[in-house]
Parts: structure tokens; sequence; C-alpha cells
RNA sequence: GGGCGAUUGGCGCAGUUGGUAGCGCACCACAUCGACAUUGUGGGGGUCACGUGUUCGAGUCACGUAUCGCCCACCA
């Protein structure tokens, strides 16, 4: 840090959120403290981000995905852990794909007249200049990743860890090529797989066609969604025990506007009950047609293109040959009814695929594809979660992951891209023999695979591609792998999650991280998905620049629950975080400023005052909750903790109390110790959640200090030695001593400026911390004096009383004193009070309550009936009084 | 069709082994007091969606109902 001396009183009173994130990045960064050794003796704790698009922009999923991330490096950082957080980005085959025909577009060029090679130069030109951006974004973000360590999917290493695993699986027959119904996407010119595609819901129809039969007079009926479709039909089926159409099995029928003549064949598939009970078969463009030509060995007809227009062959009637699929649909029903073939139109809802990127209807196609062979390949992935050696947090997303796996599907891996790992296999030019290597094994003689991987196909290889793989040797695959916890949002578990599971328990043998963390999704105040189309987004950058970004932490994080519920956020929520930082800014400055001339003692525990002991307790139980907490990613609940703590005991009492004591010469020093001890460690327990405010106030705090930055200093934990409990239960009665005389103060309208007599009527231990606080209740009170009576003597009329525990407080007001109001006041209190014995005693009345209650509450009930009937007594006699 | 989640003061939400409810915002009132108005102090406001059950005791557990949301499946 600087070492020009920081004048604690020229700070400003406004927390500087934007300089201070600044300044504390780059010491963060030059001082190298987000570097990971892999030499350290320190267990490793490590995390590997979700990489984002290199197309992407930084926006509010990120922010709360990194924020947790770096939360839990930067605690495991200061908890004695060897802490890496490896960052990285995705190649994003398509996206990146498209951004630059986009480009290029512009130009008036197509990626086909630029060739593959020229094209994929452009793409990686591209590449590299935005590659480091979207992480550069998440700096503002206060990212404690290894960026040394970063990496990129498309990159030398990775590339070779796909190779690796592609061959080794093909030469297990664990990849193969076939032709099959895939979801084709017309727009982006590939094949996707199933997950890319999205169902959604369409008004569409439902028309039932008459295929007559041939060589006799008749007709079956069929219904259709999709009649363009029927020059692609090969049969009809129906049921085989659907006694309406029995007597037609095995007939021929004819497609209306082709004349192409096909049989009609029963088949379990159909559902009697559906539509007509007869289906057309058209097995090139629809799953299920495919599988029942299959089974009854009917050819294919292919009559839609790869852009989604009908194909010039000879079973498209050439009128039709070179529509779009709609033009067409629409074609053929005018020409069906014209030619009355068209019987009925219902209207039908029912889902209809969408290409998950571009939104464009998918065209079941059947085509040549790559694909995984899924089955073998879940056993273990299924195992590793059922046996516990992954744990999803929350546990819930285990059964939506098990679900899935053991359904699973073969997994289509290639894509018909340029941008992308190039599927590895080789085509001899002449005799087209296949190769699958990991290098052409003779350029010469032999082509590569034109298709690509799907992006997720390196994704899912992340966990340990990062860390050298194949290579096993390398330090940071024997230090850093497998990694700890792996931290995204729902909507990824089937596309990369469950994909690393299943490639790292093969590949590596071993699990690639231990714990999942879950968390929600991000949406706007009415809990609506954020988009750039819904124009409902909010950039975490102007929020930053708004708020801060320790306002943006803390406040995403508050707002994270236990069970991973998705978080509704809108630009003034902010204000939350923004608000207790600007808080965490004053009260340091504050305990800083008082702070001057305190020595390097420790702090001397034979001094300690009542509110000492307190707030070392407080500060203790919350160190003990944060990192009970953090075991369980309770996130949001540290938030809540050390808000509560901070604000409501340090400064709201604990800060108070100090102002008076700092007064005293003879409590001075200690309570400087005291203060400096308390705001230290809170910095440090705020410090993974809020890292830049932290570390700035930290660097200030006067005395010796064993770490350079509080990014390494240790982690606070429970102490024995901290353990005030009896304190704490005292310092209720100083609670409630001064928020009942302030209660008295405002309902009589009391002026500031006013003061006030109190006589405390009090006996035993109450009494000796009634003396012990004189003080604080002078000033946090506004009282002046303070005398003392026998707790029996009757109550002097025309003044206020307010009963604490077993004492009473007599605040004599003379003409002050409201009699109608006052008389009310008290008797709220006493129904309030009343209400709760009546409940407590019925409870007691109820002799199974009193049996199998546990004693420890019983006698808790009792105390509390005693306590309610002696403060009863007490209002009432202050009633009786003032009448 | 199957599964999951939500339902708590006006709004947004907490509430970890069952012991009669908390927070932030908003609201009402007071306060410019030597850390802080991005503030402080005091206060008002909820029969925890509904029903049944288990229990001495249910926001919390079980079953059911309703409404909303999500995921999976994809019958033309």
């Amino acid at each position: 840090m600087t070492e020009t001396k920081i004048k604690i009183e020229d700070l400003p009173t406004v927390y500087d959120a934007k300089s201070t994130e600044e300044k504390m990045y780059k010491f963060w960064e030059d001082g190298g403290y987000f570097k990971a050794d892999a030499h350290s003796n320190k267990p490793p704790f490590t995390i590997v981000i979700p990489p984002p698009n290199v197309t992407g922009v930084l926006h509010m999923g990120h922010a709360l995905d990194e924020t947790l991330q770096d939360i839990l490096t930067r605690y495991h950082r200061m908890s004695g852990y060897e802490a890496l957080w490896i960052p990285g980005t995705d190649h994003a085959g398509l996206a990146t794909q498209n951004v630059v025909e986009k480009k290029l577009m512009k130009e008036g060029l197509t990626r086909h007249d630029l060739g593959r090679e020229k094209f994929l130069e452009k793409t990686w030109e591209w590449t590299n200049q935005h590659k480091g951006a979207i992480l550069d974004q998440m700096k503002r973000l206060g990212a404690s990743f290894d960026r040394s360590r970063e990496r990129f999917t498309f990159d030398e290493g990775c590339s070779e860890a796909v190779k690796e695993v592609f061959v080794t699986l093909y030469n297990k027959g664990l990849i193969y090529k076939g032709a099959y119904i895939v979801n084709w996407c017309p727009r982006c010119q590939s094949a996707i797989s199933d997950i890319e595609t999205e169902y959604e819901t369409e008004q569409g129809h439902l028309w039932e066609i008459s295929y007559p039969l041939v060589g006799e007079s008749g007709a079956i009926i069929v219904a259709t969604t999709r009649p363009e479709t029927i020059f692609g039909d090969v049969a009809i089926a129906v049921h085989p025990s659907d006694k309406k159409y029995s007597e037609l099995i095995g007939k021929t029928v004819m497609i209306p506007l082709s004349g192409r003549q096909i049989p009609i064949i029963a088949d379990e598939y159909v559902d009697k009950t559906f539509g007509t009970g007869a289906v057309k078969i058209t097995p090139a463009h629809d799953p299920n047609d495919y599988e029942v030509g299959k089974r009854h060995n009917l050819n294919p007809i292919w009559i839609i293109d790869e852009e989604g227009n009908m194909k010039a062959c000879a079973e498209v009637p050439p009128d039709y040959q070179g529509l779009d699929r709609y033009e067409a649909r629409k074609k053929v029903v005018d020409m069906l009814s014209y030619n009355n073939f068209l019987l009925r139109v219902k209207d039908h809802e029912h889902n209809v695929g969408k290409c998950q990127r571009c939104n464009t209807t998918i065209e079941p196609l059947l085509s040549e594809q790559w694909f995984v062979k899924m089955e073998p390949l879940a056993k273990e992935a299924i195992a590793a979660v059922k046996d516990g050696r992954i744990k999803f947090i929350p546990e819930r997303w285990e059964k939506n992951y098990l679900g899935w796996m053991e359904n699973i599907r073969d997994w289509c891996i290639s894509r018909q891209i340029w941008w992308g790992h190039q599927i590895p296999a080789y085509y001899h030019k002449v005799t087209g023999e296949m190769v699958v290597a990991k290098e052409n094994p003779d350029p010469e003689n032999y082509v590569q695979e034109t298709d690509c991987l799907d992006t997720w196909f390196s994704s899912g290889l992340w966990p340990f591609s990062t860390m050298g793989f194949p290579n096993s040797e390398t330090d940071d695959f024997k230090k850093f792998y497998p990694t700890t916890t792996l931290v995204t949002g729902f909507d990824i578990i089937f596309f990369w999650v469950a994909r690393m599971i299943t490639m790292g328990l093969e590949f590596t043998g071993k699990a690639p991280f231990s714990t999942v963390y879950i968390h929600g999704l991000i949406r706007d105040e009415k809990g609506q998905k954020m988009s750039k189309s819904k124009g409902n987004t909010i950039d975490p950058v102007e929020i930053i620049d708004k708020y801060g970004c320790d306002a943006l932490r803390f406040t995403m994080t508050s707002l994270c629950t236990y069970g991973g519920q998705d978080i509704k956020i809108s630009d003034e929520r902010f204000e939350y975080g923004r608000n207790f930082a600007n808080k965490l800014w004053n009260a340091s400055r504050f305990v800083l400023m008082n702070l001057e001339g305190v020595d390097d003692k420790p702090i001397d525990k034979s001094k300690l005052t009542l509110v000492d002991k307190w707030i070392l307790n407080q500060l203790n139980e919350t160190a003990k909750t944060v990192n009970e907490n953090m075991k369980e990613y309770r996130i949001g609940e540290i938030a809540h903790t050390l808000y509560d703590f901070f604000r409501s005991e340090y400064c709201d009492w604990y800060v108070e109390i100090a102002k008076i004591q700092l007064q005293d010469s003879e409590l001075k020093a200690n309570t400087q110790r005291v203060l400096r001890y308390v705001l230290d460690m809170s910095l440090r327990m705020l410090h993974p959640i809020m890292p830049h405010i932290t570390e700035s106030v930290w660097q200030l705090i006067p005395g010796q200090k064993q770490e350079s930055a509080i990014i390494v200093s240790e982690f606070p934990v429970y102490k024995d030695e901290l353990r005030y409990e009896n304190e704490a239960e005292e310092m209720k009665l100083v609670f409630d001593t001064i928020t009942s005389l302030r209660n008295v103060r405002q309902s009589f309208n009391i002026p500031t400026s006013a003061t006030v007599d109190v006589e405390i009527r009090s006996e035993g231990r109450e009494k000796e911390i009634f003396k012990a606080i004189e003080s604080y209740i002078h000033r946090l009170a506004k009282v002046n004096n303070i005398t003392y009576a026998e707790v029996n003597e009757p109550i002097p009329p025309r003044s206020a009383t307010a009963v604490v525990s077993t004492s009473k407080l007599i605040v004599p007001l003379a003409d002050l004193i409201d009699l109608e109001s006052e008389i009310k006041r008290q008797e709220k209190k006493l129904e309030k009070l009343t209400n709760e014995k009546n409940s407590l005693s019925g409870r007691m009345k109820n002799e199974k309550f009193v049996a199998n209650a546990p004693k420890e509450l019983v006698e808790q009930t009792n105390a509390r009936i005693a306590e309610i009937t002696a403060q009863e007594d007490v209002i009432k006699e202050l009633i009786e009084s003032l009448k």
C-alpha cells in the first residue's frame, strides 16, 4: 500500500466507491494476491469459472454467478486454503460464427465467399480482439480469479483435450456416426441437440385429409398438422386392434395431389383415440415416423431441404418445388380443398420445436450426424451423485439431474458450422474410407470431416482441460484437480454440469468437483426473465457506476436464499447495499478517528466493561454463524447476519456506548482496543462479500498487523475465550431500559433538549447493573438525575412508568403528562401482556404439555408467566395512580 | 401427461432440527445531536393461500385443494 499518511479527518463523508474499487483491484493485481501456488502446503480450494461466451457482454446473471464464486474463493483464501479460481471463455461455436458473419454481411460477403480457411482466420482475429473483454468486465465485479491461468475452450490445450477425448471415445465405440432424425435449424443451417430445442405452444390446425383407396371406392381419413409433408408419406398407419380400420390394413391408397401409391400398415404407435385414428407416415421429417418406417422397412423420402424449402425431386409435384415450407403448406391446403380431399379443419393447440438460439422453427430432418452413446457413460455419472461423491446444493437438483441421466438419450455432437473443433475424422479422397485419429494420417490422400463439435463438447472437459489434461502430471492437475465447487444456475445442469461429470469420471476417474452449488436466476422486478428483446435488462456495469461494486455484491448476496429461489431485482434495490456500504464507511471513519494514539497492545481482559464483553460475545457468535453458514452455502444468511451484527449491534449500540467510555480516561485505551478489534474482525468477515471497501478501510487501521492485506488475512473463527454469555444476557436490561425511556420521552413529546429524571426501583443483581450503566442512561436516554428506591414503594402521581425485567423505572413528569394518553398507553401494554399470559397459562393448564414438553420449556413458560404477572401488577398500580 | 418450486404485514422477501413470527422498502411521528440524512430515534401494520390430519404444541411435518411459475415428455 502507499506509504503516504492518510488523514482520517480528510476522508469524505460519503463513500467513494469508484476510486476505491479501482485502487484496491490494482493493489491486489499488482501484489499477485490472486495467483495460486501449485507447490503450497495448504489444502487446495478450486473453482473453474463457467466460461462465458467470448461474444458475451456482462449481464446480471454473470454478476451473481461471479460474485458467489468470488465469495467462496476469498473466504477459503482467508481460511487457510490454497485458493484457485480459474477464469476463461468459451469459443461459443455458432454464436461467434454468427457475429463474424454479420460483420461480413455489412461488407456484402458471406462466409462462403471467403472460404473456410479465410473465414476462420477472420474469426480468430475477432476472437483475439474480444477474448479478454468479458473477463475485463468481471474485474469490475472484483473477481479475484487468477488471470495468469486464463484459458479458452478453443485454445491449443483445450483442442488437444478435445481430440484426445473424441478419439478415445470413438475407439471405445462410444462415438458413432449415423443417419438419424435430428433437430435441424434451417436458419443456422445446422443440426442442434435435443436440449437446444425449446418447445412453444402454438395455435395451429389439424387438417383431415382423405386418401382414396386404390382399385376400389372409399378412402381413409388422416389427421395431420403438417399437410405439406404429404409428398413424403410412405404409408398410412392404423392401430392393429382398431376395428374401424381392420379391413383396410394391407390395402393401398393414393397420396392426394401427387398420386403416389402407399400402403396402409398397422403399428402399435398409433393412438386410436387421437384425430381419426389414422396417421400418415413421413420418415424423413418426423422422429416417430422414422421409427415406424424402420420397423416396416419403408424407405424415407426427403421432400424438404436444409433451408426449409420443398425439394426438387420426383415425389414433389413441380409447382410445389422450391416453395418455402409454409407457402407450400398453404398451397397444399388450398389445392386439397379445391379437389375435395380436405374434409375438415380443426383448431389445434400443439407444441412446436424452436431453435434455442434464433427461435426458428425446427425442421426434424433425417441426416447423417455424429453422436455420443450416453447410456454407458451415464452409469458412473449417476452413481457418483447417488453415492455422494458429488453433492448438489440445494439437494432437490439431484433429482432433476438423476431423472435426466436415467433417461439419457444419445447426444448429437456434430454441427454444420466452421467455427469450432473440427471433428478429427479423415476420409480417403478416393475410397471414402474413414479414419478417426488426432492427426490426419496422410494429408495427401485424406480430407478431414467438415463438421465441427457442439460447443458443449469442449465445455464438458473444462475442469480438467484447464489443468493440463491429457497430461495428468502437470503441477496444477496434481494440486488442483479435482476442483472443489462448481457454481452455476440451474439452466445449464443438463448442458454443462451433466457433461462435465460424465467426461470427468470417464477421463480422470474422478468426479470433477465435489459440490455443485446451484443458484437462482436473476429476473426483473415483475419476475420475468431479463432479455434484450423485452428491454427489461439491468446492466451490472451501470449499477456498479451508480451504486458501487460492493453495493451490488452485498445486495445480490443478501437476496440469495438457501432454496436457490430466483432473484427479482430492480435498480432501486441496490440502494440497500449502497447504504450499508456507506454505513460501514462512516462507522469506520468514526472508529479510526478515535483510534488516534491507540497502542499496539491487545485487549486487556481485566478491564472489559459489560458492553465490551457483550460486543465481543456477539462478534464471536457472528463468526460462528458465518463459518457454519459458509459450509452450507447459505450465503444470503451470511449477509443478513453480518448486516445485523454490524449495523444493529456494533453501530447502534456498541459505538454509541463506546463514545461514553472514550470520555473516561480509565476506560479509553481499552475501549479503543475493543473498537479496533471488532472493526478489524468485522471487516474480515465482510471482505468476501464486500472486498474493496473492507480492504481500503482495513489498510487504515493503526497498530501492528500480521498480514499485508485483508485479502490474505485470517478469517475470524469462534473462540471459546470470547464467550460472555451472562453479559450478553445482562445487556438485554440495558437495551430495554434505554428503549423504554426513549419510548416514554417520545410518547410525551419531550423535546431532545429537555432532560428528565428517573427513579429506579430495583434490587439484587439488576440494581448493580443499573448502577454500572448509569452513564449510558444519562447519555443515551437524555436522563439527568438517577435515583433509587425500594421496589414496593407506591408510585408517585403524575409520572410515567416502564417495567424492565423485574425492575421499575419511574419518570416524574409533573406538568408534562397527559393523563389520558398515558393511561391509554399503559392499557395497551397491559392488554398485550394479558393476551400473552392467557395463552401461556392455557398451555400450563394442559397436563399433556406439562408432561411431554421439555423441562426447560416448562420452566421458561412458568418464569415468563411470573414475570408477566409482576409487570401486570405494576401497570395496574400505575393506572390507578394516574386516575 | 410426469416432476419441481412458490403462496408469510401495502410491496419485495427471510424464517437450519416443530415451541404463537423477523428484515428491507413504503407508512406515521420526532430529531439537524461532533461518524453517517446514502442518517438516527420511537411507532403502527400479519388468524403465515385454503382444508384435513399427526402432535401437548404446526409458518415449520403428512395428505389433499386452489392459484401462479419453472422443468421434462412431444400423440400425427
